[in-house]
DNA sequence: TATTGTTATACTCTATAACTATA
DNA sequence: TATAGTTATAGAGTATAACAATA
């Protein structure tokens, strides 16, 4: 009874971040899925949509309409892999590139705020440690 | 690009406990968000329901029928607040606080494997600073 | 026969607006 | 007139199963 439960304290960080990240995002006419998208698709590089689906924790049905839609906008490309034709690679284009870049410079900034609130020690442990607890 | 955005570590967080978490509530017959309201209404004390559901980040109108549920299991009571007979003041019986100190105990132990992966400086000071985040 | 992407359908969750009883 | 709790309804989000093409 000391302390909040960890996924409470967890969710409730969580929210007040995706809270700030809305306005931002609603400005570059990006849904938070489609940012996880391109930002997933940044890092690791050129997976089939399965794959992608899977690493953002998303079901590969719910994926389509978002790849629709940012295929559609011209930020990513759809092409079958050479060794399996059934399955698709998707790859971020130029454009898309430069969306999320421009996407996330606000939301660092965003983020940088909310983390200015610690210490660095404070800051520098939560990034740390937050990925290992995922 | 060097790390993750801050809103995406801390959503894997809390989805990782969340999963954790499930089978935990369905073993005491608690959804989440019930056991949240049972939580909030032991540390707080005898709020309104309106009080309740901005406290939790819940809709008024949601809020029924949790409380309807948890009212027919004997866990919460209904009263008239006697200043204002509209509002209506909720609490804890014995058996809600009894259910609650199950559930819970269950989710700490959950919570204390989960945080065993960190060190104790690391532990203090994610605990210290996620409720500043919120 | 199994799997990838897709579509369709059903279900849950959430948001919104009325309704009642009190104020 | 406004507010607390309640109810009803519409919309968004999610899960599931089926389908075509390929393996």
């Amino acid at each position: 009874m000391e302390r909040e439960d960890l996924g409470a304290l967890l969710a409730r960080a969580a929210r007040r971040i995706f809270e700030a990240e809305r306005p931002l995002l609603d400005a570059h006419g990006v849904t938070m899925w489609a940012y996880a998208a391109l930002s997933l698709l940044a890092r690791g590089s050129a997976p089939t949509q399965l794959a992608l689906a899977e690493a953002m924790g998303y079901d590969k049905s719910r994926l389509i309409k978002i790849l629709d839609d940012l295929e559609a906008e011209g930020l990513i490309t759809r092409r079958p892999d050479a060794t399996d034709r059934r399955a698709k690679v998707v790859d971020l284009t130029a454009e898309g590139r430069a969306k999320l870049a421009a996407v996330q410079a606000d939301i660092r900034a965003m983020e940088a705020e909310v983390l200015a609130e610690l210490s660095t020690r404070e800051r520098e442990t939560l990034l740390a440690v937050l990925p290992r607890l995922a």
